[in-house]
This record gives structure tokens, sequence and C-alpha cells, in this order.
RNA sequence: UGGCCCAUGGUGUAAUUGGCAACACAGCUGGUUUUGGUCCAGUCGUUCUAGGUUCGAGUCCUAGUGGGCCAACCA
């Protein structure tokens, strides 16, 4: 048995060391706190990997928490669909959570701000506070309200709940320190006045709370020991910790925020706002389009559960800079389909090939194994005849000897089947080649055992039985973007660098066996990719999305030479 | 022109906390193979710079350089 010691993030040593000195296991409680105004996207994967995986490691309740505090952007469909990709994801939460479930308590503490001096209601305009405000070299300057009694401040604070001013006339803020160093501590705002209608809590409040007031302190409700969350929230510790201090019972855990490096994912893009302009824009068919680096595009893709967990595991946490290269990400698709997807066989480029000494008009029943990678996949049949399709970069009329193809006077074998010699081409007036005529050698069938069909030739074909097979619309995505990292150019905006060959939708002719194939399985086309049954099928077509394609090592020596 | 954060092979992340810099991916070479897939073996390549502390520094200190963040009634 291996005594290798386990390696763990930074994170991981912060807990660690919280269990040495003060914690004890089973306090541990983490939350993943999204706001329902878009999609999850696989930045968000991470995090819930993160946030999930450190429950399991330490057996620890996960909350999934809604950060629901600002009413003019979220909405319920944006919580259904979030809860769905959690699951998806394979993960559990302990309880599902909102902060809106927290405003009452909310408000009362900031009433006990008030009553202890921490907090004013301020009465000016946006712009005089933002002016205030000063600039990270010079102080700010305080508010002409800063200095109003305690007894104004409730009663106008009350005004704002019980919806008596419009908005935009009051706000509640803390009183910190306006020469602070960290901007967020000069008096920030912990209330705006809001007449709209909340997803939960409908038109109960025309208050609502501002992220740092709401965060901390329900992270403090909920008795989440280690809330973790992105860099650019580094500044906001101080004034989560500073919160904490006006309401915290020492008898109770007391949160700590921590910050992880977002992960970044080459040639992509993953605000929301920029996602949204790409479905907008109609750039993309919408927020699942398979070539979206949402969850829900990942999932129609025909991406694999874990291998996004395996992706995320991978890459880690830490707190610098990266840009992890999506090709990593195709590694784990490709890892995890190479074990579970069945072998099938499909022509996209489609040649014509006769047999010409098949018998003509007669055809028989192949066995093909389902998975070589798993032999309890079984066999299946496939149907062969004397008019078949190649792919036409399977075919060439001359070639050297790196080609292990078929080329004129050359032999190949057909997967599951016969060896066969190309013995001429057809072409059309244009020079194209339509038609390849071969022989056969009919002891050299797979698997009977024949002397001839052990014979080794160099490269096996895969094929479909003209007849035969079954029409199907291929979808082939590649990247959304021709830049590794789109959006971070100064002169360029991210739009500029679609790439508008990231879609092609071609016709496939594909062997009998998939005719029932149900939406959202995956297949491997062989020697070409793996291939999922996207929704927009029906019993009259089958659409398939490339999820992606094998690795090709032919491909390389071609770009070589 | 203030403060804070960060810096390890091409990419991402480790390094038993000051003790022989490693793992995965990518690359390259070869082998197996009825998928130019998978698998197997091998190989290339790393601590931003300059000082300092120390028997010993990727790790600690100082300075520099480079990158990021900070002035929404967003989260």
């Amino acid at each position: 048995m291996s005594e290798e010691r386990e390696s763990l993030n930074f994170l991981e040593h912060i807990i660690e060391n919280d269990l040495k000195t003060g914690y004890e296991k089973n306090q541990l409680r983490f939350r993943f706190p999204p706001e329902p105004n878009g999609y999850l996207h696989i930045g968000h994967a991470s995090s819930i990997c993160l946030n999930f995986g450190l429950g399991l490691k330490y057996n620890a309740p996960v909350n999934l928490r809604f950060d629901d505090t600002n009413p003019i952007k979220e909405e319920q469909e944006y919580v259904d669909a979030i809860k769905r990709d959690v699951q998806w994801l394979g993960f559990e939460w302990d309880t599902e959570r909102y902060a809106s479930d927290y405003f009452q308590q909310l408000y009362d503490w900031a009433v006990v701000l008030i009553k202890n001096g921490k907090a004013y209601v301020d009465s000016q305009t946006s712009e005089e506070m933002a002016d205030q405000k000063g600039t990270p070299t010079e102080p700010g300057t305080e508010s002409p309200y800063r200095s109003r009694s305690v007894e104004e401040n409730l009663e106008l604070f009350e005004g704002m709940k019980e919806g008596k001013f419009a908005e935009g006339t009051h706000v509640l803020r803390a009183k910190i320190d306006m020469a602070a160093q960290n901007m967020l501590m000069r008096d920030p705002l912990m209330y705006r006045i809001l007449h709209r209608t909340h997803h939960r809590t409908d038109t109960d409040w025309c208050i609502y709370p501002m992220y740092d007031w709401a965060h901390g302190q329900s992270d403090y409700v909920e008795q989440v020991t280690h809330s973790l969350c992105t860099l650019e929230f580094l500044p906001h510790r101080e004034l989560y910790d500073w919160f904490l201090d006006q309401i915290y019972d020492p008898g109770k855990i007391r949160p700590k925020q921590r910050e992880f490096a977002r992960r970044n994912l080459s040639h992509t893009v993953v605000s929301k706002r920029k996602l949204l302009q790409l479905v907008e824009s109609g750039v993309v068919k919408g927020w699942d389009d398979p070539r979206m680096p949402t969850i829900s595009g990942l999932r129609r893709r025909g991406y694999t559960p874990e291998s996004i967990r395996n992706f995320a595991d991978t890459i880690g946490i830490a707190k610098r800079e990266n840009l992890i290269d999506v090709s990593l990400l195709e590694f784990h698709v490709r890892d995890h389909l190479n074990k579970i997807a069945p072998r099938v066989m499909g022509v996209l480029n489609p040649l014509k090939l006769v047999i010409t000494n098949y018998p003509k008009g007669s055809e028989e029943w192949l066995d093909a194994e389902n998975n070589p990678e798993d032999p309890s996949a079984g066999f299946r049949k496939v149907p062969f005849s004397g008019e078949l399709y190649i792919e036409q970069d399977d075919f060439r009329e001359e070639a050297n000897r790196k080609f292990f193809r078929l080329k004129l006077g050359g032999e190949v074998r057909l997967k599951n089947g016969y060896i066969i010699k190309a013995e001429s081409c057809t072409k059309d007036t244009e020079g194209n080649i339509i038609e390849v005529q071969c022989t056969y050698d009919p002891k050299s069938k797979s698997g009977s055992g024949t002397e001839e069909s052990l014979r080794k030739v160099k490269g096996t074909l895969h094929w479909v039985s003209m007849k035969h097979a079954i029409e199907a619309e291929i979808r082939l995505y590649d990247r959304l973007f021709t830049d590794e990292s789109p959006d971070t150019h100064k002169d360029k905006d991210f739009m500029d660098f679609i790439n508008p060959e990231s879609l092609k939708t071609i016709t496939g002719y594909l062997e009998p066996s998939l005719k029932d194939a149900k939406v959202g399985d995956r297949v491997q086309f062989q020697r070409l990719g793996y291939f999922c049954v996207d929704p927009d099928s029906n019993s009259e077509k089958l659409v398939f999305n490339r999820t992606v394609g094998l690795r090709d090592t032919w491909a390389k020596i071609l770009r070589k030479d």
C-alpha cells in the first residue's frame, strides 16, 4: 500500500488548520451561493465541485443558498435551472436556502446597528454619495446626514420599510470610516428602496439588503464555517468581518470568508453579461446551445457529469491568475466516454464503394463488438452488402507508405467485415472521385478464424451498407472563439473573435442499430468521435451532436507534412 | 499615482510547512491493437529578478519587475 501523503490545496490546508485549533469536524459546513439571475457555467461547476467536494471529503453538510437580494434581476426560472444543474452534476445539498428567508432577521439586525449608532439613513442622491466617496488615493467626505439621531434614523428606516418613500430617496448606510483605505469601508450601503416584486417574497418588502449586508449574515444564520468566494471579493472580507462584529454571539460559529481564483477556460467567455449577449445576438441558439460553456450547454453537447467533476478535480484550486486550456476538458470527456460509450459506425462524408465480386443483391449480418473497453457490453449485428459508404478521406488513388488507408491496388480491412482491395475508381467531369470499385476476400471475414481472416493489413476502415444506412443530421461543433482569451484584449471586443465555423451541419449515414437511439444517448462513431442524440430529434429525423472528436494522430501527421 | 492579492515546465496544480522540485494534460520516441482510438514503455522541460537570513530557501525577510483587484442604490 502506498504511504503517499495526500496533497491538499490551500483551502484544505486552512480547514485542516482550523480543525486543529478550534472547530470540531462535525461543525464544518459549506454553502454554494449562486445568484438566480442567469445560468450556471463551467466556472460555477468548478465552485460547485469545490464546495460540495469539501462537503464529501469532510462529511459536512453543504447548503444550496440562492443569493436573491436583487429582485430586478432574479427569477424563479433561474432557480429551477440552477437546481437542475447542481443535481445533474451529481451533488446533494443539505438544505435549500434563500437569502430572502432572512430578510426579517436582517432587518432586525439593521435596527440593532442603528440603535448602536453604527448605521444611518442617508437621503442624498447616488451621484452625491459617489462624489463624497473619494478615490483610492484620497479620503472621502462625510455625508451631511451622517449625524442624524438614532430616533430619526429609526423612524426613517421604518418608513422605508413601510413603503412611504420613492425609490432612490433614502438608503441605509453603515457608519464606518469615510477615510478608510478600503473603499468598501467608506460607509457602505446596507439597504436600498426597491418597489419591486420579488420571486419569493412578492411585495412584502420594498427595501432590499445589499450583498455585503446579506451574505455574511446568511452564512452566520446557517452557521457556515467556511464561506468560499472568488478573489474579487477579497476587499469585501474586511466588511464581512465588520458586519459580523456587530451581531456576533461568541457562543456560535463565526463564519470565515476565504477567496480563490476563478478558473478561466480558454477559447470561451463566462461572464453572464457576455453569455447573454451571445444568446441575444443570435450567435448561438440559446443558453443550452452545445457551444455554450454553460452546464446546460455542456450537457446538451454530451458531456458527462463525471467528466466535468474529474476536470474540476484535476485543475485544482489556487489564488493565481490562470487560463486552463479547453483541451484538458476535452481530455476528460474522452476519457470517460471511452469507457462507457457504445461503438457504432457512421459515415459523415460518404464515398460509394462497390465490391464487384460480392454476390449481387445479397447481404449478411455481421457481429460487431459494442465496446472493447467493456466486454460486458456484448455484441450487435450490422448489415453488410456489396454497396457501401466509406469516408472520402479514407481513399486515395495513390499515397505514400504513411497512408494506412485504401489506395488503388492496396488492401484494407472493413471493420467487423472483410479484407478488400481497391481495383479502380470513377470520377465525375470535374475530377472528383465518386465511386471506388474493389474486390473482397470471402475467406477473410472477421472472427471466422480462417487463416485469411487472421492476416494483418495496415488499415481498418469504418463503413455502412448503403441500402441499410439511416440518414441523420449531424452537428459538428468547434470552439466558439478563435482566440484563447477573447475578452482580455484592450483594443478588441470579444465578439470580434467569434469563430464563423463553430457549427457545421451535415447529413451522416449511420448503421441501422441507431434507429432507436434516445435523446441524450452517447455513442462513439468509430474512428471519428463521440456523439450524442440532440433533443431536436424526432420520430422522423435523428440529430446528433459531436461532443468531441477522437484524438487524431493522423491529422497531426498531415499537419507536419 | 495609495492600498491589497498573486508569481513553480507550454498549461493547470503539488512539494510531508526550511531538507533530493513532482503529478496530470500537451509535446516527442517506440511497442500493442480489426478504431491512426484505447492501452503500455520511454523521453523533453520548471521555482520572475537582485540582495539577505540559514549548514540548507520554491518556501522566511527586503527591494525590484510583471500581472490582477479596489471609487454600482450589482453579486
